[in-house]
DNA sequence: TAGGCCATCTGGTCCT
DNA sequence: AGGACCAGATGGCCTA
């Protein structure tokens, strides 16, 4: 993953993205010099190098070390500093300028890579934003789990592929994605879909169908993200080109998957089961994923039957769970862009 | 108030 | 020489 943060961050990616933001000039060279953030502006004199002290001050210091400071420092090697000039300091503050404003601009980049990176998560928020490392965590697991889906082709509606997809996460991150992946605004939708379910085969659960159980009334905080509706469909596509290979005993055959419109069926469900024992998959020991200590399992959230009832039926829980509100600005995306693509090329990938 | 996260500055190293 | 990259340090902001 710092592989695929470093490629990101590359020169020629990077610097077209931040160009093509336009704001940056303008950003840069407000901040340049004094006129600096005020950490920054705060620190670069509190922290100044020696060359930015005094030149006298700097060469006298040397010299002491030289003469009496046997036991001291050894003698500083290389060539000897030149005196600090008035000349030589403006330019050392001017290279000194450039090299923050460059830096600015690199982990501008890298932060705009990293949003990007957010956006392709199966859940965007923009203000319940992902930090960095979640962010990292997150894609690494995504990767994760689709190339499971490729290679064992497992569902992206499993059990599994959430777990996966949460582990080593934060708890907060950790609901945040389960109830990304499980709720969303489209929830009622998702519903009246699945009533008209046609060939009854049940649509969450996982696979199989197994019970689904809330452990406990006491719960977390209801999940705050969603899922946004190409994510959905870039599930549902992944999964169409998947099992027009391997078709799943639980699912109706691919040629009868709709045409998209809409989410049809919840990417994923939750069984609310990750505080059991998670037995590591032989896939998790080959590919030696980090183990991770069961804290974060066994405190996800497993989103409580509301009392307000529900749907009738083995799933009607999960359906439940979604009458939790989620905060609106959660709701409100604007543009959800590639994953879909990557999803489609990698459904491309596989159908070839 | 402690801890997590973040932006920024800075000096060192490597590369072109 | 100058730029990119990196890691350490620091202080601000926010939240539990």
């Amino acid at each position: 993953m710092t592989n695929l943060i470093t490629m990101m961050s590359k020169r020629g990616d990077m610097s077209e993205l931040v160009s093509s933001l336009g704001w940056l000039e303008e950003d840069l060279s407000s901040q340049d010099g004094e006129e600096g953030p005020d950490m920054g502006s705060n620190r670069s004199i509190g922290q100044g190098s020696e060359d930015m002290e005094d030149p006298e001050e700097d060469d006298d210091e040397d010299d002491k070390a030289g003469i009496d400071g046997e036991n001291k420092a050894p003698k500083r090697r290389g060539p000897k500093k030149k005196k600090m000039t008035r000349a030589r300091q403006e330019r050392f503050k001017a290279r000194r300028s450039k090299a923050n404003a460059r830096e600015r601009s690199r982990m501008h980049g890298l932060n705009d890579a990293l949003d990007v990176l957010r956006k392709v998560m199966p859940c965007y928020s923009k203000t319940q934003k992902l930090s960095k490392i979640e962010t990292l965590r997150l894609a690494r697991n995504y990767i994760w789990a689709l190339s499971e889906v490729l290679e064992n082709g497992q569902s992206p509606e499993s059990h599994g592929f959430v777990e996966m997809l949460c582990k080593g996460l934060s708890q907060p991150t950790s609901n945040l994605v389960a109830g990304c992946l499980q709720l969303g605004p489209s929830a009622p939708m998702l519903i009246n879909k699945l009533d008209e379910k046609p060939c009854g085969a049940p649509a969450m659960g996982g696979q199989s169908g197994h019970p689904l159980v809330y452990p406990s009334p006491g719960l977390p905080s209801p999940p705050y993200g969603s899922l946004e509706a190409s994510h959905l469909l870039h599930m549902k596509s992944f999964k169409a080109s998947v099992y027009e290979q391997h078709p799943s005993p639980n699912e109706c055959g691919s040629n009868s998957t709709p045409p998209y419109d809409g989410p049809l069926t919840p990417p994923l469900s939750i069984s609310g089961n990750y505080a059991l024992k998670q037995e590591p998959s032989p896939h998790e020991a080959e590919r030696s994923y980090p183990s991770h200590p069961p804290h974060y399992l066994s405190s996800l959230p497993h989103y409580a039957p509301s009392a307000v009832g529900g749907l009738p039926g083995p799933q009607g829980h999960l359906f439940q769970a979604s009458r939790y509100e989620l905060p609106l600005d959660i709701q409100a995306f604007d543009s959800f862009p590639p994953p879909h693509m990557v999803a489609s090329q990698m459904g491309s990938i596989y159908s070839e």
